[in-house]
DNA sequence: ACAAAAGTGTTCCAGGTACACCCATGG
DNA sequence: CCATGGGTGTACCTGGAACACTTTTGT
């Protein structure tokens, strides 16, 4: 026989859900991996760096509560966004201790170009880019999330065309390559074995038109074509 | 200036948090992929059918609530469970309405050997092994849910040996073979390929003992050899 | 002229595909 | 002895790895 009703030592939690966002983007510049930190200038854990997040409000989304938080902190045209993973453990945040209410968090997972984003300071907490190789130790479980994050990036860009949410309209086949180098290290393959299978692919488009940096010969500028992508969705290790 | 609080009409929701469970197994008998389904014996989507799901209790983990309400279903030796994605949007329960209350839902992806896998009747409300194919409209948003958990199920064949955890210990290469044809569909592989392939990557060993089941030559039991297959981790498409 | 970056081509080899074929058992 | 399923072998080909080489610019 199923209980229907449970018994008061076994009673339901209440739960406030919060969306923690780890938002990367690439600076191609410098060749670094970047993610987006606040400086926290409450309790708990106020003064440490943790992943920018907020609470879920009435009647809203889940997703519109990740990107609600994304447009307090930066200005951006594109991005790419998506669920990571779910922490809802008890005790995982201080302020369960005093009321009896759990606080479970949602993360998202975002990217971002770079050189478009503009960071919000609202002059009175801290917001930067942190190199990931420099990332200090964070608020909540939030290097947890982090490196979780680190590792779906990672996945993201061998079979998903997600690199080109972070690149320019127009960029040159190194923009890409870098790319590529800078989350994924040196060594996941030669430069003109990286080229001539993106190129055999026909998704990238050359435009013909060159541009010149410092040294070195001219490159041409490609356009990513969505359309001639489509076929090759859900084909795994297409970059790689 | 950040606002510290906030004002009385973007107040916080307050979150009742579930767990809803995606419970595969393959019967190779029939060569059919099954889903554990249950009859709601209770509002809303009474007389439906559903995922099996229970709300997370205090002091009680996300993960230990799927576990409970596994064993609350079924009795089942070895199993594989993972977190699958999170639903949160407003007016997702119907329960909802009446109270000031939004359930979010924590939905898990599990696979068991169907073999050693018994039911737990509990007289009153239904449980059953579903087809994938026979599905029929579920209460909640849980056929959204279940599409999401079929696609993890495919994509975890291809590259993780979940296959073993749902084989029993001592297997044929063609229940191993059938295992991934009725998931993956026909023409994902030949048999011999498939079979030379996985032998070449040495963690599949011969216990040399035959079995013979009908006509055909006996087939040679297999055992799955975990540290083996360490190497391979998180090498992609080991199984494809 | 030379260095630096972009782009092309070539050779070699592992590994997948598609088969044909052999083996051992039940009926 | 033949159908059935298990198991082995081979010939072909694609596609990646490594690397040499050419082209076009800046200084």
């Amino acid at each position: 026989m199923p209980r229907r009703k449970l018994s008061a030592t076994t009673s339901l939690a209440d739960f406030k859900v919060g969306v923690d966002n780890v938002i990367f983007s690439v600076d191609s510049q410098q060749n670094r991996l970047l993610v987006l930190l606040v400086l926290r200038d409450e309790e708990p854990f106020m003064g440490q760096w943790s992943l920018p997040g907020t609470l879920v409000r009435q009647g809203e989304t889940l997703e519109a509560a990740a990107y609600r938080m994304l447009a307090e902190k930066i200005r951006v045209e594109n991005l790419y966004l998506e669920q990571l993973y779910s922490f809802g453990g008890p005790n995982r945040d201080p302020r369960e201790s005093s009321y009896s209410v759990r606080y479970l968090t949602v993360s998202y997972f975002a990217l971002v170009r770079y050189a478009e984003a503009e960071l919000i300071a609202d002059g009175v907490s801290g917001i930067a880019w942190y190199p990931m190789q420099q990332v200090p130790a964070l608020g909540f479980d939030h290097n947890q999330i982090l490196e979780y994050g680190y590792r779906r990036l990672r996945n993201k860009l061998e079979y998903s065309p997600v690199a080109f949410e972070v690149l320019p309209e127009l960029f040159t086949l190194s923009d890409l390559y870098q790319l590529y180098t800078t989350v994924l290290g040196e060594n996941f393959s030669d430069y003109s074995n990286f080229r001539s299978r993106l190129l055999k692919l026909r998704f990238l488009h050359d435009t013909g038109v060159k541009v010149s940096r410092g040294a070195g010969r001219p490159a041409s500028l490609y356009r990513f074509d969505a359309e001639a992508f489509a076929p090759h969705k859900d084909k795994p290790m297409v970059f790689i």
